[in-house]
DNA sequence: CTGTTAGCGCATTCAT
DNA sequence: ATGAATGCGCTAACAG
């Protein structure tokens, strides 16, 4: 790898110009830039971004940190947000947390020493001291919480109106004619499900029903833990709910699996409704009613604001919350529930 | 942020010896160690890992640029790459091409200028010159090719074994039956496409059944392209296959989309199979016949290769050419050919 | 317009 | 075992 010294004296010409005619910042004559570029051509020379960022003490670069790659969800907000960022002229680097606070906080240690400029934050749900998430805000880097927000802590956030779309899937299961509907939940230690919950019950209550606990199923989120925990209350029967509706891809799609594994089927046997889209709904059956995130949104506005707070300055304004709406993709999971013995609840309420 | 100078001012001792700490590469005595600890948690010192790179010339980041983070195989090659990567002392950095020629240029720069110590590269499969995948190699700083190859350029691969994958498949779907089967092959510029229309071809030959290119259907990797293409060839009635293959996961779900969208269902109207998962298929109906990559191993192994390149130097040893067996989840998708007027050309052969 | 120069924060000799 | 000094490649301030 070649460096500005060597294109310098390929060029017959100092260092200085060299970096004026990358810059671009400071005027040079044509022939000394054409000569400059020729220069830069023949030795396939690459700016050194380490050399440069020591000296500016800046990397136009965004760290995002997500939970897990593999939902399908981040790698949307991700490639919006990158590709926003890019039309701005910063670069992101995505990693993982793997859900874990610890994970979590060697990917933000990563991040700082590799000095990125910003960070957009989708917090892990695992427990463990959120210290280093309180510590890297203090210490006046810009960050932007998305999709998951922290509790107690000023910082910007991006993410979608929690409550009111839960509130809204719920109120659709209930125009469907059901009123034993049950919850599959993330753990509550994150606010978010705390709202879609929050939203789960507002619905209940504005049709007259009074949320019971055993009817609301909290799992960790991992395929199995909530496999087995929907297996545990589905199987006890004589309570069944006639719907399900889950607070994010991972409940849903395990929630899913458990129906089915249990020999039933949606919306036939229980009625589904679920945040994010679970598969393609035009080719694949049954099709799910589903919350949809404006994942495109999140990423993009995430970004915006980064980059806002980093060229204007962390104090540069207010906290900004953004709170976008979700849209109630209805489809035949939703179903009106069965008229059988396991719906005696409908009875005693309606 | 503060700074080494810092740690060392607290401790009161030399930033060498801080250094040295840091390093563990240098006896520092018990006392000074843990002074400068202290003085390191005090101040919640980062390591600026951009001045360190720019001493010691090695950054322990791997980049890796893939064509579309939103395939769902792509993060599952990186989520295992990142995590042999980790183990091993390095940490990646992802980016996109967008399957643009052009932007893996503009995303390789980027790569080099933040002066990665190895790149993981799946190309890009839109046209373009390729010269500056050559050029990267040819600049000696460490390469492996994954998942698609690059032709004509001596580089170390990891990939599928795509001609036997293929063969398999379309095997399966003549076992069933099927004489009559098209091919939705991605862009025939890419190397694996070709091997897979290769395997496709082989399979066919090998049960006496002549290929014939009215029914090797060559598509972009976008969506809309792929359901433009199998719609003007489906609907095609006199000449339609029995079942239909897709090499890719973005035209297996187009084509599968575009069977739906003419109001045909799979198997019952034609069959199918696809590499790659298009849904979870132990929820959704109708279960897709699928060639499974081994997307963990293809990550794992890649990063593995690269960061041996990166320690051994780069002609440590010959070239290293991995190829990975697929598995053939068989499911309904694959079912025997309907006994209809269609499908003239059963008797004509069997 | 063009060239010279002083650090950016750190790892590393080389002395001590 | 510790510290002082050097320079990695570059930008920015300044001088010419």
């Amino acid at each position: 790898m070649s460096t500005i010294k060597e294109v310098a004296e390929l060029a017959g010409v100092s260092i200085g110009t060299v970096s004026h005619v990358i810059g671009g910042s400071v005027p040079v004559s044509v022939a000394l830039r054409e000569k400059v570029l020729a220069a830069i051509n023949k030795l396939d020379y690459h700016p050194n971004h380490i050399a440069r960022s020591l000296k500016t003490r800046t990397t136009r670069t965004l760290g995002i940190v997500v939970p897990d790659l593999t939902i399908p969800f981040y790698p949307q907000v991700i490639r919006s947000a990158e590709t926003t960022a890019r039309v701005l002229g910063y670069s992101v680097i995505a990693v993982n947390s793997d859900d874990s606070t610890t994970r979590q906080k060697e990917a933000l240690s990563l991040l700082r020493s590799q000095r990125v400029d910003g960070v957009l934050l989708v917090i892990a749900s695992g427990q463990g001291s959120d210290g280093h998430v309180k510590k890297l805000i203090a210490s006046n880097i810009p960050v932007v919480c998305l999709d998951r927000l922290p509790d107690g802590v000023e910082v910007d956030s991006v993410c979608v109106e929690d409550a009111t779309a839960a509130e809204m899937a719920v109120s659709h299961l209930i125009s469907r004619g059901h009123r034993r509907i049950a919850i599959v939940t993330g753990p509550l230690t994150l606010r978010n499900e705390r709202e879609r919950l929050a939203g789960y019950k507002a619905a209940l209550r504005r049709a007259g029903i009074q949320p019971v606990s055993s009817l609301i199923w909290e799992t960790k989120l991992h395929a199995d833990d909530v496999k087995a925990t929907c297996e545990s209350h589905i199987l006890r029967a004589p309570g069944r709910p006639s719907a399900l509706f889950c607070t994010n891809g991972v409940t849903g799609l395990g929630a899913l699996r458990c129906i089915v594994a249990c020999g039933m089927s949606t919306p036939e046997d229980i009625a589904f409704a679920t945040f994010d889209e679970l598969s393609a709904d035009d080719v694949f059956r049954p099709g799910i009613t589903s919350v949809v995130q404006p994942a495109q949104e999140i990423g993009s506005k995430a970004a915006q604001i980064l980059i806002d707070r980093i060229k204007n300055g962390i104090n540069s304004r207010n906290r900004i919350d953004i709170r976008l709406p979700a849209t109630l993709k209805i489809r035949e999971s939703s179903g009106a529930p069965k008229k059988r013995r396991s719906s005696g609840l409908i009875s005693s309420v309606g």
